[in-house]
This record gives C-alpha cells, sequence and structure tokens, in this order.
DNA sequence: CGTAAACATGATAGCGCAGTCAAACGGGGC
DNA sequence: GCCCCGTTTGACTGCGCTATCATGTTTACG
C-alpha cells in the first residue's frame, strides 16, 4: 500500500530538525542539502539524504514560503468552461509547469462577471504565486490591471502592467488569414466570417486575419455574423446564411461553431461542401468525424504554452536577463471534407431553395433525421 | 488602474502588524476580525477593517498555514487531457471549491505513466492541501493508497484509505443502463457496446450497465468493442461493426466515440439511425449538433460535484459530524436523431451492402465529402 | 452590593523552514 | 611557520501569522 502523508498533517510527521538528528547535523545542514546549496560534503550530504529518506521526510511549503518569500507556484487565469481552447491551454500549461518544477494553481472567471479577471488575479496573489498566466483574455470594460509578479498573456497583446510581462501567441491573425485565403484559393469570390464574441482578443484576432486576407484579395467585405463560440450560436447563424443565395464559403471562428452551421445548412437543404464550403479553427478532436469531416486550422496549443512557461520561469528566477525574440509558430491547416470549388454558377434569388437530389458520393450515405428534430 | 499586489512581494506591502498601529490595537486584534472570531466589540471591528482596507492590507497566506496548519486549499488529480468528461469534472470542482471559500490547486496526471496518480497526490499533498479530489480514478495495477487528509472521489468506488473517504458519484451504471433500454425499447433484438478503456472505473460502470439491462431483457450479449474514448478510436470501431450486418443498435460509452463510430458508419454506407441506431454518453455541447443529432445520456456533472466538494469541505471542517446518504441523481436520456426502431428485418447476409438510396429526409440534406478522406 | 460568569483585549510563544553571520578547518604562497 | 582565502558547518534569528493564556472589563443575578 503507497502512503502518502502531508508534511504538518499531524505531530508526528517529521521535521526537518529530526533528519537534522537522525544524521548527526544542524537542521541548517538538512535545508542546505534538500536545496541543494553548494558547500556542504558529499558524505554529509549522503547522510542527509539517507536520513531523510528513512523518515519519510517532506518539506512543509508553507514554512518554506514563508521564510523564503517564494511559493515555487504559479498561478493561471482561465474560464470555468469546457470550450476546447481554453481548455487545451490549461492542459498544455499544466504540464509546462510541471515540467519547471513550479506547481500550478487555478482561479476562474466568473462567466459575464465584469471585473472577473481583477477578482480572480486577487485571488492568485493573495495565494502568493509567483507567476500568472492568463489565458485568452477578454476585455470586459475592464481598465489595465498592475499586477507586482511577472506575467505571461497567452494568445492576447498584453494590457497588463506588470514587473515583466511575456506574450506567447498563436498569432491567430495569420491562422486566419491562411484559413481565408485557402477558400479564396479555391475560386469563391469572397468569403462570410462567423465570428467569435468580439470581447474576445483571439475573436478580434480571427476577425482581422479574416479582413486583411480579403482585402489583400479585392474580396468584397461581406457583413460579419458574431456567435458565441458555442455550436448553438453556429447553428443560429446558419439558419441566418441559409437564406443567402450568395453566401458560397464560411469561415468560422471555430471548430463548434463551425459543426452548428453546417448543421443549419444542412437542414435547410444547403449541401457542404458542394453549395457552401466552411472552414472551422482549433481543430478540435472531433473535426475529423462529424459529417462532413471539417477543414480547419490547427492550433499549436502545446509549443505556445511550453515556450511561454519557459519565459516566464526565466524572468520569475533571473529577472535581468534579456528575453529572446518571440517566434512564430507555423500556420497549419488540416484540409478535410467541408470545402471545396464554389458551385458553378451563383445561385439565382435569396431564400430557401428546393432540396435538392442527394450525390451518390464515393464515402458513406449519411442520412437525416426520422425523428424530428428540435433545438435543445 | 486596478492594482493588485502580492502579500510580501516588497517589503513594502503592510503585515497585520502595521494595520494593528494604524487602528491603535494589537496585533491578535486584527487577527480576530479578519478571522471572524467573536468576542471583538463593533466599535473595534470597523477600526481594524477601515485600517486594514486603507492600507491595502492582505493576508499573507504562507504565514497562515504555518501558524494554523491548514492551507484552505484543495488539490485535484485530473488528466491532462481535453476530454470532455475529465474537463468538466474539472470545471464544476473549480467553481464549487471557490464556493466553498477554498482554493484550487491542480496536479495532473502523466498519461500513460503507472503510479501517476500515486505522484500527483504526493505533489498535491507535499503542497500541504487540506483534502483532495480524484476525478475520474483509473487503476492502473496502483494498490491502495493511504492520504492523510479526506478524500472526495468522483465517479468511482473508493479504494482509498482516508481519515474520511466521501463519494460523489454520477451512477454511470444507471445511466448505461437507461441507455441500452432505450434501444431495446425501440424494438432492437439487442444492443452492441463500444465501450471506454476498462482501466477505467466509469468506463466499467457503464459496461456494467448496458449488461445488466441486456439480461434483464434476456437479449443475446455481443462481444464488446473497446476504444479509448477518442473519436478516432470510435472510428476504427466502426469500420469493424459496419461489416457485421447484425448490429442493429450501438450503445458507445461516450459522444466522441460514437460520433466516430457513426462516421465510419456512415462512410460504409450503413445509415443512422435507419440502419443502426447509436446512443452516446455526456451530451457533449456538439452533440445536438452533428448529423445526426445523437442521442445520449446527460451526465450530472455540476450537481455532483458541487454536492461531493460541499461533503468534502464538511468532513474538513468537522470530522465528528455524520454525513448525510448520497442522494442518486436523475437519469437524463436526451433523444435526438440518432435512435430508431430497427429496420424491418434483419439484412441478410454479412459484409458491405450496396449503397442505398437516400431518403428525401425532412430536415435537411446533408451531404458526404467529394474531397477523398483520409484518416488523419 | 457582591460574586460569578461572560465578554474584550493584549502579551507571548511558537509554526518549520531559510538567511545571516560567525567559527572552525585546511591548503597554498611567502 | 604564518597568513590569507576558500571551504565547511552550525548557532541564531526572523518570515507573518494563529494559538494559548493571562488580564481587564462588563454584565447577570441572587
Amino acid at each position: 500500500m503507497t502512503r502518502l502523508a502531508r508534511p504538518g498533517g499531524s505531530p508526528l510527521t517529521p521535521r526537518s530538525v529530526d533528519v537534522a538528528r537522525l544524521a548527526g547535523v544542524s537542521q541548517k545542514t538538512v535545508s542546505r542539502v534538500l536545496n541543494d546549496e553548494p558547500y556542504v560534503s558529499p558524505g554529509l550530504r549522503q547522510r542527509v539524504l539517507d536520513a531523510a529518506e528513512e523518515l519519510g521526510y517532506r518539506r512543509n511549503q508553507a514554512a518554506r514560503a514563508l521564510a523564503s518569500g517564494r511559493t515555487r507556484s504559479i498561478g493561471v487565469v482561465t474560464l470555468g468552461s469546457a470550450l476546447y481552447g481554453p481548455v487545451s491551454w490549461l492542459a498544455g500549461i499544466e504540464r509546462a509547469v510541471r515540467e519547471m518544477g513550479y506547481t500550478l494553481r487555478v482561479a476562474a472567471t466568473i462567466e459575464g462577471d465584469p471585473g472577473g479577471i481583477a477578482g480572480a488575479l486577487a485571488s492568485l496573489l493573495d495565494q502568493g504565486v509567483d507567476g500568472v498566466v492568463i489565458s485568452e483574455p477578454i476585455d470586459e470594460g475592464v481598465g489595465l490591471i498592475s499586477v507586482d509578479v511577472p506575467v505571461l498573456v497567452l494568445g492576447a497583446p498584453p494590457n497588463f502592467a506588470a514587473p515583466q510581462v511575456v506574450t506567447a501567441r498563436v498569432g491567430a491573425g495569420r491562422f486566419a488569414r491562411a484559413a481565408t485565403e485557402h477558400l479564396l484559393g479555391l475560386g469563391h469570390e469572397t468569403v462570410h466570417h462567423l465570428a467569435g464574441p468580439q470581447r474576445w482578443y483571439s475573436a478580434r484576432d480571427r476577425l482581422a486575419g479574416w479582413r486583411e486576407a480579403l482585402r489583400a484579395h479585392s474580396a468584397d467585405e461581406p457583413p460579419v455574423v458574431e456567435g458565441d463560440w458555442s455550436a448553438a450560436s453556429g447553428y443560429a447563424a446558419g439558419r441566418e446564411l441559409a437564406g443567402d443565395g450568395t453566401v458560397t464559403a464560411v469561415f468560422a471562428a471555430n471548430d463548434d461553431m463551425a459543426i452548428g452551421l453546417i448543421r443549419a445548412l444542412l437542414e435547410a437543404g444547403r449541401r457542404v461542401p458542394e453549395d457552401i464550403s466552411v472552414v472551422g479553427f482549433d481543430d478540435i478532436p472531433l473535426a475529423a468525424y462529424v459529417t462532413p469531416p471539417l477543414t480547419t486550422m490547427r492550433q499549436p496549443f502545446d509549443e505556445v504554452t511550453r515556450r511561454g512557461l519557459a519565459l516566464l520561469v526565466q524572468v520569475i528566477e533571473k529577472p535581468d536577463v534579456e528575453l529572446p525574440p518571440a517566434a512564430d509558430q507555423p500556420v497549419e491547416l488540416v484540409v478535410r471534407a467541408s470545402t471545396a470549388p464554389p458551385p458553378p454558377r451563383p445561385i439565382p434569388g435569396r431564400g430557401r431553395r428546393a432540396i435538392p437530389q442527394a450525390y451518390g458520393v464515393p464515402y458513406g450515405q449519411p442520412a437525416g433525421s426520422e425523428v424530428p428534430y428540435t433545438q435543445p
């Protein structure tokens, strides 16, 4: 049976003095050994390690933090939701934090709570974290926030004042531009955009990238439809767009909305990709398996978080060293079956068309629903 | 501009003594006020609060922890992945932890690392957490683990020795049984099961529930196909099952696998739900928007985590009080379009059938892919 | 009006480590 | 042989708070 004890949990768990006594050294020497400080003879070092092992000694982190002023922990401000993007950031952060020898404390912002970021940050700082990660920030009318520990901002421009602010971004704009250009390259006259909520920096980045691509190709810029990242909002947008006969290509700001959008298009009798092409964003694990498989942009979450945290830790430990410039991650477009060249000629008129005949398609015979489908 | 400072961050941040001096009381009185202890006169209390406010005082948690032996934090052992189930647990836990006035520390198990749970637990206990949440545990040959703080085990039987072990479970078995019975109720002779990895308790629960339902209805028990929760594994299973003409209904242990499964069936020319019905598990937000919309079991993540954490905190703070018995959550089946009665007569023979004509379906005309689809 | 409770405050002593400084030791250069 | 300097070790102190106990100060009630 594995036995795990919390230091200080009971009066019986050993203290560093106990280790010192057993090893026949001073308490300070135990501290030296355990912190890998120089000036300890190899013999003593081993004796201390053996004694610590024998007693099952674990350092009390609260005492360490109090005495040293450092907690060796990093706080992350995240959204308390199951959105794929934020969750993937969190998973990557956990891994990277542990790799760097730190521990992780989490504070979620409460959805829709303005000043939520400030609240979450305050909670983390109260806990004495040595650094903070803000993943995918939203600007809900919060002004500049000033924090007295280094900050890593993921996927957004920094609007924090801190001893050091480091940024690691995917560069969503470039990705959005590539997605849009993929559609233009297939021959679409223009590309509609189903945007994310514009309070999100990453949503604005994607919008900007889409706009850039259109301008660079002198394409018309159709009105933007804004969703809230959810498939439900994509579905709602899809019902709108399905009625517009001029739409032949849509770039959705994330995969969930893209999938909701596609569902609405299919229900309205618009085929994907024959009538309308759709590109998503994120490459969620399901993207390859929905019908039709989704063309999408893959985000390099892991590389970005790992690199960002390495910078953050460097800044925490050696505040004076100059940081290397951030390197952009390569853009990765995953082409699947939701994009194709536009239909031969523009569909005349507006409004719902008659339901067309189904193709005999090479891969599979999808089916609609027989049970009446109601919005959940 | 919002200014946030870390207690102890600089020598200038105020201490409780500073507050005491400003309020003209002893340091101990400040401590009393801030801990809401009785026996402080209202006048003094207010003076102390004002002084604290004026100085922007924040308590140093490390010192509090050291002096009191409690960190007011709860650790959660989680999987470092973006799987919907674990992630939803985590989101629910964060919310509940904050509601209870605690903070959250996270340690992820490293995938495929045996003893990963023990390692993550050790890391949390080293940090001095007052309680631990194990979400969706796996038993990777780890024996009984003994921990010296209370433990909340979500969604699984406890195999931990601790001062107190509380369990909060969805009761996945009952849910799986309901899912299976839904299919049997539609007239299917039996139901195949696409199981989750059997190292997971929740996967075993679901398998057991499925089996129970079959037995109760005296239905044949077909061989189980095991996936790894991913859509890719569902897809692989689907290729297998598509070749078996006797399959008319499948219960998948989660939605991702169900979606991968459906994709493979469609590609093989088996219609869903006309030829084969599929039920998923989780009710991920996308489930309503894939094609066909997925019939699935909704898990009450929030209720279960909230209730579980309330119990955990009670056990931490008042170890002697008797706990109320756990109440089962109601089973919730969300019927969408991926399930239907079986086809009129058993499909003769085995192997691939010719691609049938598409229905003119009431809701939408889904399309397959024209671009050749390759497994990612 | 006296006495026992209840209330209100403060002095003092740790919690378990890391930081500071001083002391002891040892080898090389003169 | 003496001094200097790098090495090795330990005694002592303090991080900022909570806990314990002692000391006043009221109130309750016979």
